[in-house]
DNA sequence: TGTAACTCGTACTACCATGTATGAGCTTTC
DNA sequence: GAAAGCTCATACATGGTAGTACGAGTTACA
């Protein structure tokens, strides 16, 4: 959906407003979850009309954002280099992590509502195919635990980062001590 | 606020349909978070306008139903013995704090939506305080870790019990193993 | 340079929920 | 049994967003 490259061609102009309209639509419901299509298109500098001619619903915006800011946050973990200890490399893959799922999180509220469940599950497969690997892999080095199941484990690891983000966001949590507490915490729960 | 014991009297009628209100509230936001304020009425077998009568806006509507939910829960979690080693506490304490979460998740995220920021927090004193104390004597057992802020640990164990229930809303994760899942993971962050 | 693609203002429809107003009729309670 | 309290139907005002329709003007591209 939301306008693969199956279209043969489409001018320079329309590329660039739906580059501007995504980038748009990313920041402002990172910010605000209920940001409306009208705020998105003024914030993108475009007439509201513009973004219905390239979206046809909310919703298809909402996820084309939402895909955007995954593929920008995979980008960045497929920089984290996951060679050697598998403690070593969850380490690094947190601390990078962090930051995207931070950002992230009140875009992530958006789509929860807006798409059909499971939705926005399935367009975190390649995170979560990333991790799902790591952890396997530390439990085939014998360091993390094998008496809970990987999907589980992964599983965590997301609710904690998003605790994680949610404590930050209220105060509770100081922000340059998260990523230390996030890294200390999965550990416990990967070793067991 | 909604309504507390300020009132000199109240008919015994108006009691009667206050509580059928803030229980149908409960167990139809319990379900769906957008349930209508009319939806709730007719579920309550009551007329919108006598909601109306009781609660001036929804979010006050939707505060009760939550107070209840967490009185109710504060009750099981009362019943819990707490006494001896504090990992069998914790493992007993959330055998019953499980279903409580998974029933009220879905009131939960209705409550984050209508009512201010932190308000929900707020209200969650009771079971908060709970569980820090008993986090807090576990450390001072010398069984829990002591390089994490307790407040900290308790947000985690809130926020692993949260994913659970969402796990197995979404039937990733079976819920007769969800119990001992939950359990083996907090476990593991607590004692670190 | 002509045509197709794109932009975007204005105006409109449709929908839906919250909350208010009014008033007739039924219960409690003293 | 009367006053006060409560119920609740109907009707209405409000406000806000999604999505449609139309059409004139602009821009890209071959």
């Amino acid at each position: 959906m939301t306008a693969p490259s199956a279209r043969p061609r489409r001018r320079a102009d329309a590329e660039r407003s739906i580059a501007r309209i995504v980038s748009a639509a990313r920041t402002l419901l990172s910010a605000d979850p209920s940001a409306t299509t009208d705020d998105i298109a003024r914030a993108a500098g475009v007439g509201r009309m513009t973004v219905y001619g390239h979206f046809r619903t909310r919703a298809d915006l909402v996820e084309a954002a939402l895909r955007d800011a995954i593929r920008a946050g995979d980008e960045t973990l497929a920089a984290v280099d996951l060679a050697g200890d598998a403690r070593g490399a969850v380490t690094r893959l947190l601390a990078s992590s962090w930051e995207v799922v931070a950002e992230s999180a009140a875009l992530l509220a958006a789509a929860a509502e807006v798409l059909p469940a499971g939705r926005v599950h399935e367009l975190h497969a390649e995170p979560v195919r990333r991790m799902t690997e790591l952890i396997s892999s530390g439990r085939d080095q014998g360091v993390f635990r094998a008496d809970l199941p990987v999907g589980w484990l992964v599983s965590v690891v997301q609710y904690i980062l998003h605790g994680a983000a949610e404590e930050v966001r209220a105060g509770r949590l100081a922000s340059e001590e998260a990523a230390d507490t996030v890294t200390k915490s999965v550990l416990s729960v990967l070793t067991g």
